[in-house]
DNA sequence: TAAGTAACCAAGCAAGCGCTAGTGTAAATG
DNA sequence: CATTTACACTAGCGCTTGCTTGGTTACTTA
């Protein structure tokens, strides 16, 4: 049953599961067709995830965990200065974002199919990511950088950088630090 | 089986419906849910919609709507510059969406359920929407009020304005309007 | 008063669902 | 060499799903 392991296989179904949850949605999803993407049958598969929430769960924690990774090292390597840390923690989101899209899309649109006790678990990890968020954009408002209501602000921020997943094609022009850059730019007061 | 009616009876139902949508999600809303909510019997249901499917493009179509009629009214009711319009149309967004919160979280999250068909009919509506927008969005860059690509721009608002349904509190102690001339006053080049 | 119609219901079908039980097998481990 | 572990299989149970059928009731209109 391999409880909180993370054997590459699992990890490999795990990130066959994200792709098909974002394409047909958590619901619709059956384990079914997760057993055929993986190339097994349907039983078989309950012998890497207890459940059907398991594997939703473990795609969720995968995402995050990332993320947070991510945005670590970047504030980490980075100036010292309120403006580098903000352009930095934009840019790491997007790029998590888009590195991991699939994990991260089932994040930000699935979370609701999650039970209680995974749910509880997994907020912790996205309160810590959202901690840092929120440091760094107090730092921003403190040096001038910006203006407004800290909380109205985090929000605004947050939500233009989430809702690039519906629209963003990473074949086209732009990458992922463009957007940041051009996002940063338009909320600096100037 | 009423095709494309609007009797009083089936635009209270499509309300209920939208309500369990957003509570449950289209997939595990059932038509025995649906059926119960109303006081009826999950036969009776197919009374008034041909299918499970056209009872979600009518919820869309609903919110899509009156999102359309309040946004051309503050257009027309509100000061010729291109300031005004910027504040009329963030404000209209915030109105609508919370006016109709239930439809548009469906329309907004529920949206690729739809069958091809009635995704085909309703995306002119909703293109008719981003049209009015985009427009506006035109003027402020050329009045100089904002600046930056007019895509990333109207993209990076609209992800803002629309994520405010994932954490807006109405019995909290802003309004929308107050969210609206935050947002707005955040991405002004002053 | 007869006809028409909108609204409803009880019953149930065919298909699909998550998941379990029990078994086989090859590789790793003592 | 014996045993355990990891992984896969087949078969199917018990239940729920969207939707249909065939009919009744209540109200409106001619």
């Amino acid at each position: 049953m391999n409880v909180m392991n993370a054997s590459p296989r699992r990890k490999e179904l795990t990130r066959l599961a994200a792709q098909l949850f974002v394409q047909e949605g958590f619901d619709r999803t059956t384990v079914r067709m997760l057993a055929q993407e993986m190339g097994i049958k349907s039983g078989s598969l309950f012998h890497h995830f207890k459940d059907k929430q398991e594997i939703l769960a473990a795609v969720i924690e995968e995402g995050t965990q990332n993320a947070l990774g991510i945005a670590k090292a970047a504030l980490q390597s980075c100036p010292d200065s309120a403006e580098a840390r903000l352009h930095a923690m934009a840019r790491a989101h997007l790029e998590t974002l888009f590195a991991d899209r699939n994990a991260h899309v089932v994040a930000l649109f699935e979370w609701r199919r999650l039970d209680p006790a995974a749910s509880a678990h997994l907020s912790h990890l996205r309160d810590a990511y959202e901690a840092m968020w929120v440091e760094v954009i107090d730092d921003a408002l403190s040096a001038g950088l910006i203006h407004g209501d800290r909380f109205l602000v985090s929000r605004f921020i947050l939500g233009a950088l989430n809702w690039t997943v519906r629209w963003y094609d990473p074949n086209g022009p732009r990458t992922p630090d463009d957007l940041a850059d051009e996002l940063v730019a338009m909320i600096l007061s100037r």
